[in-house]
DNA sequence: AAATTTGACATACGAACTGTATGCCAGATA
DNA sequence: TATCTGGCATACAGTTCGTATGTCAAATTT
C-alpha cells in the first residue's frame, strides 16, 4: 500500500536510469523501448504515459546529465583561484567529462541530432548557462576583451566539447588529452584582454 | 542502349541527390528510402545494391557535401593576404556555411550521430584535414604558438560549427552572425605566437 | 552472330519498432 | 462502503529496414 505519487516518483526514476544506459549502450536510435522497459520490470504503457515518447524520454536524459556535468563543473572552478583560472578549470572538466561514453554518445552525439541545439533544449543546457554567467563576470571585471558573452560561451564550450569527441576517438586517448587541455588553454587565452 | 556503367553512375548520381535533399528536409531517422528512391524513378533495390545500407548512403551523401565545404574554404583561404589571415577566412567561411540546413543537419547532426566522429569518416573529414594543413604551416613560420597541430585544428573548427549550430537556432541569425564571426576571430588569436 | 553468363535492379517477404486505443485494477475521494 | 480517478498493461495498426529471390538487358564467349 505505496502512496501514489511515491510508486510513480520511483517508476519514473527507474525508466530514467534504465534510459540512460540503453541510450549510452545502443544508441539512441537503436535503443528497443521494450527492452529498455521491460529490464526494470514495467512496459511501454509507462513509458509513454510518464515521457510522452521516445523523444520526450531521451530529453528527460539529457537534462538529467546536462546537469550533473554544470554542477560538478561550475563547483570545480568555483575553487580555482581567480574567475579566469576557474573558466579555464571549467573547460578542462568539460573535456575529461565528455570522455564518459553516457556523456559522449547521449549528450554530445544523439542530444543534438535528435532534440536539435542545446541552446532551444528544455533545460537550455546548464553548461552553457553556467560558463556564460563565467564569461560575462570577466568581461565586467576586464580580464576578458569586449566580446558578446553569448557567443564566447558557445566557442568555449563548442571547442572543448569537440575536442573531447577527438580524443575519445583517437587510438591512445591518455596520449592525446593533454594535447587537447594544453591547445584548449592556449586558445582559451585570444580571450584575455591585452596586457597594455 | 547505353553502355552498362554509364547508367549505373546515372542512378548513383540520382540516388546521391536524392538523398541529400532527403535527408536534409527529414532528417536522417526519417528519411524514408522507399519514398526517395522511387522519387527519382528506382526502387530500394538500387539503393542497398550501390550503397550497402542506408548508413552507407548518408556516408556518401557526408562525404559529397563535406568535400565541397573544404573545397570551397580552401580556396576563400588562399585569397587571402597571409596564411594567418587564410585561416580566419576558413574560419569564417565554415560558420557561414555552416548556416545552410542541408549541411548543418546532414553533416553537423546527424553526421556524426549516425557515423561517429568525423576523425574516423571514410573520408577523414575533408574540412579537419584542410585547416589542419594550414595550422601545421602556421606554426612552422613562426606565426603560432607550438601546440598539436592536429588539436589545434580540431578545436578551431569545432568552435566554428558549433557556433553556426547556434546562430541557426537563434531567433534573429542576421544579428547573431557577425558576434559569432567576431567572437571566432578574437579566440583564434589565442594560437598567435606572443609578440615580443 | 548465336549462345551463355553476368550483374544491376525490381519484387516479395520477414522481423522489429513506435505510437495509440482500449481495458483493468489499486488507491484516492466522498 | 461505494464511486471514481488515473497509472499502467495489453492489443493493434502502420511503417520501416534489410535480405532473399527473380528478371532481363548488356557484356562476353565461342
Amino acid at each position: 500500500m505505496k502512496k501514489r505519487a511515491e510508486s510513480m516518483a520511483e517508476n519514473r526514476a527507474k525508466l530514467l536510469a534504465a534510459a540512460r544506459k540503453a541510450f549510452a549502450a545502443h544508441g539512441y536510435a537503436a535503443a528497443s523501448m521494450d527492452e529498455l522497459t521491460s529490464s526494470v520490470g514495467l512496459t511501454r504503457g509507462a513509458l509513454y504515459h510518464n515521457f510522452g515518447d521516445k523523444k520526450g524520454l531521451l530529453s528527460a536524459v539529457v537534462d538529467q546529465i546536462d546537469s550533473e556535468m554544470a554542477d560538478y563543473a561550475h563547483q570545480l572552478g568555483a575553487q580555482a583561484g581567480d574567475a579566469w583560472q576557474g573558466l579555464l578549470v571549467e573547460g578542462t572538466a568539460y573535456i575529461e567529462m565528455a570522455l564518459n561514453p553516457e556523456v559522449q554518445r547521449i549528450v554530445l552525439l544523439d542530444g543534438p541530432a535528435v532534440l536539435g541545439d542545446p541552446s532551444q533544449w528544455p533545460s537550455q543546457s546548464s553548461c552553457l548557462q553556467s560558463t556564460r554567467q563565467t564569461v560575462v563576470k570577466l568581461i565586467a571585471d576586464g580580464t576578458m576583451q569586449q566580446v558578446d558573452a553569448e557567443a564566447a560561451a558557445r566557442l568555449l564550450n563548442g571547442a572543448a566539447l569537440n575536442a573531447a569527441l577527438w580524443v575519445a576517438a583517437s587510438p591512445e586517448p591518455k596520449t592525446v588529452l593533454p594535447k587537447a587541455i594544453e591547445a584548449f588553454r592556449v586558445l582559451a587565452g585570444g580571450f584575455l584582454a591585452k596586457a597594455n
